[in-house]
DNA sequence: AAACTTTACGAACGGTCGTGCTACCTTCGG
DNA sequence: CCGAAGGTAGCACGACCGTTCGTAAAGTTT
């Protein structure tokens, strides 16, 4: 498509950069970010990724939204297709699971890596990373309050949700640092006896 | 006390360094170490904290190395004085709970955070990071096992240390990430739950 | 007392970082 | 058709990085 417009318009090479940037991310970390590094590997110059974004925390932010993204619509639109209650929450914990297993981001669960590289510093990236993990988190909670009102489940729905995201993240850990998936099937069979 | 000559002979210096280090590492990472950071803050010279340890890369392993008997200290060392099986599994995640939420690191569990930060390079950090994971999840394992073949309880030792581990490091995670201590009460109402 | 090792320092290296400034070039509005 | 707007590149900056080298003390050994 040589001479379209909008390529010019700097859209297409910015989700180019950001689609490098979240994988890179999910490795490296937000920190081990670099503009340069991006440049070089994009073929860009230095200075028109940066002036792309303005600064390395602008970068970092978008990053951050460009990751939340990809991450709803591998997990809470599917999701929020199935039935609510019961239904939905199963969807959610295997959509979760499909989407750290099946490497969507290289590193495994992005918010997983850089909730761990942030949670103790302040700043906006901080609080960019808390408010989209705590927005999964609520979805959990809602859902797992669903099916307990419902009558698909007895328990605590806060405990319930606290419980399976604690499961999910767990297998990402122990899947990514040691390899294999023996992990993953250990989450599958504890989620299973507690969404029996 | 000037003249003394075991403080020339440096290991004190290396425990100043590192004691500074594994609370650096634990809020900025494994590679938010700098030589000419630590050495400005602890008013040293960087090649001198250069020439302790010889390379940045040993620098890190040596961090991991004192962070490691830190944690035993604190988590191992106490569970084990504990009668076997169900009593010192009790143990193990209180005091694991207590160590993560006493904030004997400054950025919660170091071990979680530069899991977190390593989990997806290759390299001698990565693998000593993983060894030190993994002998703690050993000692859950095996505390487990005990547990079962003493009768304490009756469940799948390898699942039940995989639930209680996962619950310790949600609880370390949401707490460091968005303050305050709900989320160690919420572990140690699911924890209490799989342990009665 | 002389020889040697260890500890720590200061200066400097090449490199990369994030960030400006300037200029080119394409696209778009009047 | 022209001028404004904006994406992109080139270049330079100051700061910090890990690393190396030479050197001055201090401690240990002989």
């Amino acid at each position: 498509m040589p001479g379209d417009g909008r390529l010019a318009r700097g859209d297409a090479t910015r989700r180019l950069v950001l689609r490098r940037a979240v994988d890179v991310a999910s490795v490296d970390g937000l920190d081990g970010l670099s503009l340069g590094r991006l440049a070089t590997e994009l073929e860009l110059s230095k200075s028109g990724v940066f002036a792309l974004f303005g600064s390395k925390e602008e970068l970092q932010l978008a990053t951050i939204e460009a990751a939340w993204e990809i991450f709803r619509s591998h997990v809470v639109t599917p999701a929020r297709e199935v039935a609510p209650g019961l239904p939905r929450l199963r969807a959610i914990c295997e959509s979760w699971l499909e989407y750290s297993e099946r490497r969507i981001f290289p590193g495994g669960c992005f918010f997983f890596n850089v909730g761990a590289e942030f949670d103790a510093r302040p700043g906006r990236v901080h609080d960019a990373v808390a408010a989209a993990s705590g927005s999964f988190a609520a979805f959990i909670r809602e859902t797992c309050l669903d099916a307990v009102s419902l009558g698909h489940l007895d328990a605590d729905p806060e405990l319930l949700a606290f419980e399976l995201h604690a499961l999910g993240r767990a297998a990402n850990a122990d899947a990514v640092l040691n390899g294999g998936t023996q992990a993953y099937a250990l989450a599958r069979r504890a989620i299973g006896a507690r969404l029996s």
